[in-house]
Formats: structure tokens, sequence, C-alpha cells
RNA sequence: GGCGGCGUAGCCAAGCGGUAAGGCAGAGGUCUGCAAAACCUUUAUACGGCGGUUCAAUCCCGCCCGCCGCCUCCA
């Protein structure tokens, strides 16, 4: 099995993934913040850790993985405010659509999905320790964490603290020593929800949680920690300053961060106002949910993780019909092959090797698809002439590829007869305004002139069904496939 | 201003020193009453521009042009 390599954005290389213990892996990924829907943004980053997730136990790792849910925020606050509700109710629903997403999208589930507010005392305790330590002071009601004392400081962004300083500002209201400093712990206001702490009631910053919860559960060093490139700084830059700060070891001995998904070329994000929710995608997709979801992934599986992609519906549309493509090929295959036990299939050749290589380099997910073409294309030509003579490739080998795609990219899983090709230029499907039952009474009309040879009227009831988003296919015994649009 | 990324066929997208993967769309064909679907074949003297290094550059270096991102909450 090669060895799996990754870019890291502290070194900007892509380096052998070495995790501390062989065979285990550490990984701790920034998951959300519950104050409002997921949208595309999300989508992507959680899929990239998801492939990678998955990538790790395909190579027989164990795998520690923790994604965090950011339930204590000012945002959070703002909404419950405005709403006039308790917080846990803005959480509580947003963690369940988060939760809904996750699964809609087949997002295998981390070991550990902590909230934020679970772990208070982890935090204050944390705090505690920068405070004995000289790396954190008290001012007003607040505990900061001092940049200055820590001298790694903009390592991992590669930032100059000089540069980073013009930038810096100082709010209203806070006291810092240096523009540069952040907030470990903020200060209740007047009115405001708090819990209780050594130094005084408030709420943790950002960036503690992350620090707190990864330290408890996976230790002071973590093999992997990931998320989108806008948490770079300063997100990670200060989650890796307070807990080096702390614990006095390494903090991620990788960092990886997924490139972002664009709207006309911009940034999807939610201060943009230009976000696509993955509810509103699944909810408008014209097709099944497994379907829907398989669409999406391959969509995102096109281009490699660390550069951007610009959602559109060309692009939507171009992975539907590829995905379609890859599924036929299956149908006929699995049919081809329902007599052979898939447990015998072969468990390496070219095909696997290609595959697991392209994704062992640095998550090379659009070559590893390209595999699931080349195969697709040799094996069609036998499949078409109804497995006559010998197979250019095994066929037991391209399925068992089909399968690895499913176990790794999670695509390919959906059973052939559950598969709906066709469409997907674009969501905000109209669906069909016909009921079913006028289909069929249409179909069946169609299928009376045709065997009257009245085509004239034949093709005019089909007209009639297609400008309704019902396609037929007829086929070679029997009532035609019907396939809405 | 600081830091970083990108620019490859009509569109999307790999490759990153040895002479351009893959997908979509298009074209032609097989099949079909005709279609659709499916299948087959085909589609870049060439990688933003100009210089340089090299036996050899899309891949390395420099400059220029264009686009994007981070530096503030953000996946």
């Amino acid at each position: 099995m090669s060895s799996i390599s990754l870019y890291n954005s502290f070194s900007r290389k892509v380096e052998p993934f070495r995790p501390q213990t062989p065979g285990e892996v550490k990984m701790y990924v920034c998951g959300v913040t519950v104050y409002d829907d997921c949208h595309l943004g999300h989508a992507r980053s959680q899929m990239v850790f998801d492939t990678l997730h998955r990538l790790f136990l395909e190579t027989g790792h164990v795998v520690h993985y923790v994604r965090n849910i950011t339930d204590i925020d000012d945002k959070i606050i703002k909404k419950a405010t405005e709403a006039g509700v308790p917080i846990d109710s803005i959480t509580r629903t947003y963690i369940d659509s988060f939760f809904r997403d996750m699964g809609r999208m087949g997002i295998l589930s981390p070991a550990k999905e902590p909230r934020a507010t679970e772990f208070l005392a982890s935090m204050v305790e944390l705090i505690e320790r920068l405070l004995a330590g000289g790396s954190a002071y008290r001012a007003g009601g607040d505990v900061y964490f001092r940049v200055k004392s820590f001298s790694g400081y903009g390592g991992l962004s590669h930032q100059v603290l000089d540069d980073l300083q013009s930038g810096a500002r100082i709010e209203p209201g806070e006291e810092k020593e240096d523009p540069l400093d952040f907030v470990l712990w903020k200060g209740a206001k007047p009115g405001e929800p708090s819990y209780p702490a050594p130094f005084g009631p408030g709420r943790p910053g950002w960036h503690i949680e992350c620090s707190a919860m990864s330290l408890h559960y996976l230790g002071p060093t973590l093999d992997l920690h990931g998320g989108g490139m806008d948490l770079l700084f300063p997100h990670h830059e200060n989650e890796r300053a307070q807990s080096e700060a702390a614990t006095g070891r390494t903090f991620a001995r990788t960092w990886m961060h997924n490139g972002f998904v664009t709207t006309s070329q911009e940034k999807m994000s939610k201060s943009l106002g230009n976000t696509r929710r993955i509810r509103a995608f699944f909810e408008e997709s014209p097709f099944p949910e497994t379907v829907t979801r398989e669409w999406l992934r391959y969509f995102f599986l096109g281009t490699h993780y660390r550069s951007p992609v610009d959602f559109t519906d060309g692009g939507l549309a171009s992975a539907k019909n590829a995905l379609d493509g890859l599924h036929q090929c299956r149908a006929l295959l699995l049919d081809r092959l329902s007599g052979e036990d898939p447990e015998s299939d072969p468990r390496t050749g070219s095909l696997l090797l290609s595959f697991m290589e392209a994704l062992s380099a640095d998550l090379d997910t659009p070559v590893a698809l390209s595999v699931l073409h080349g195969a697709k294309s040799r094996i069609n030509p036998w499949l078409a002439s109804g497995g006559a003579g010998s197979p250019p490739v095994d066929p037991r080998e391209v399925r068992a590829l089909f399968s690895l795609a499913g176990r790794t990219l999670g695509l390919l899983t959906t059973p052939p007869a559950a598969w709906v090709g066709g469409g997907g230029a674009g969501t905000g499907s109209r669906g069909s305004e016909l009921a079913s039952e006028e289909v069929d009474r249409l179909v069946r009309l169609r299928e009376e002139a045709r065997k009257a040879r009245d085509f004239k009227q034949a093709d005019a009831l089909r007209d009639e069904l297609r400008a309704a988003g019902i396609v037929l296919e007829d086929q070679p015994g029997g009532s035609p496939r019907i396939r809405r649009i």
C-alpha cells in the first residue's frame, strides 16, 4: 500500500504523513458554529475531511477523529436575543440541522463531536494555566492571550508580527496590552449570558474551545488538524499559540486547509450573503437523497481540495452526466457478475492501485475519478457485447474498484434500480406538474398508437409528456422507461 | 501595503523537468418506426504574455498582465 502524503500548511509542502503512532491517527477538524443552517462551503470542507477519514480507514488506520460544535458565540447570543428565545433553542435547532445535513451527504461520523458548552471547565482550567505561565493576563473583566509572549506566533499563517500589527485593532471597551492580543475569556456585560470562572463570570473566546477539546480527547499533539482556508488566520494561529504556550509541545504535526466554494468566482460566505444552503440543495434537487448525495460529492470531488470550486449549473450538469455514465456501467457490470461472490473479487490490481495512489497523493480526487472513468471505458465494450470473448480487464477488479470508490469517496453506492439518470442542469427543479396517473394514461395511449403504427400521434404524445418534464425511453420489449427531468 | 493562490481545449479539471490524464459539451457512427438512453470513434504542434536557466520547461527563475483569497466573524 502506498504511503499517504499530504500538503502541510505549516511547511507549505506536500510531505509524507507520519502519525506519532504508526497506524493510528489523531485528527481534529473544525466543525461549525450553530447559529444558522450550513451552506455548501461547509459541505465541501466536511466532505474533504470525510474523504481523508475514509482514506485512513481504508488503509487500516485507527482514526481518532474529533470535530467540535461551537455552541457559544456572539452570533448565537444575538440571534437568540432578537428572537426572544433561550440560547439553547437556537443551538438545538441548528445542531439538528447540521446533523441532518451531514447525514444527507453521507459524512461518516467522527468518533467524538464535543460541544463547547460541555467543556467550560476544561477551558477555564486551560486559561488558568496560561495565566499562571504568564502567557495570559487579566484586563477589565476579560482575559487575553499575550501574543508577544509566544515567539512562534505567525509561524503557521506565515505572517510577520509587524505587518499584523498595522491591521490589528482594539475594539471599544477592550483593554488589551497589545492590539494583537486576543481574548481567551470575555467578561459578561450586564444582561449577557455567562458562565462562572475564577476570573469572573463570562464566556470563552472563540479559539480556546478547540485547544481544550483537542487536548482532552487527543492529547497535546495532534497528527492532523484541518479546516477551511479562512480558519488559518486568526483561528488556527491562535489555537496553536495558546495550546503550545500551555503544553510546551507541538500542537499539530500537519495542518490542512481546504479551498473555498465560490459563486461567480467569489467566496461563498455568510457575510457576503451569497450562500447556498445544503438543505436547500437537497430539498430542491429533482433526485432522491442518495442520488443527490453522490451528485454533490462528485461535483466537489472533481476539483482538488485546495483549489476553489465555482458552484455553477454547468458544473453540476457535467457532474451528473459523468456520474450517470459510471452508474450505467456499474449496473451492467453488477448484472453480468451477479452469479459471482463479490467476496472473491481481487484485492489488488493496477486499477485499484492507481486509485489508491491518487488518493494517497495529497487526496488527488480528480485523478481518482479519472481512474473510475478509465475502468469504465475499458470494460464497457465487453459489457455491451453481452460478455462475449475475454474482457480487456478483469470485470471483478472493476467491481472491486467501484466498491472501493464507495468506501472512500461515497460514490457509486446507490443501488442501480434506485439511480435516476439525466437532468441535473441546475437545481430548483420544477418536477413534473403531471400526476402519475395522468402520465400513465398518456404513456398507455402512446403505446396503443405505436402498436397501430400511428407514429404521428405517438410522437405528439411523447412531445406532450416531454413538455411536462417527462422523458420516455423506449425499451426493446415491454413498456418504456419513464424519466422525470 | 504584507502574505498566499490561480490563469491548461467551448466548459470543468489533472499533471508540475522528458514532450498534454479524465469528464462535460460538440461531431460522426451503431441501435431505433423516428427519437431518447446506451455503446463505439473523434476532439489542444500545445499549457496568460515576455525573457532566462537547461540537451530538454506547461512544469524551475525573473518581470508583466488578469482573476481570487487571507490579513475583521467566516468551512
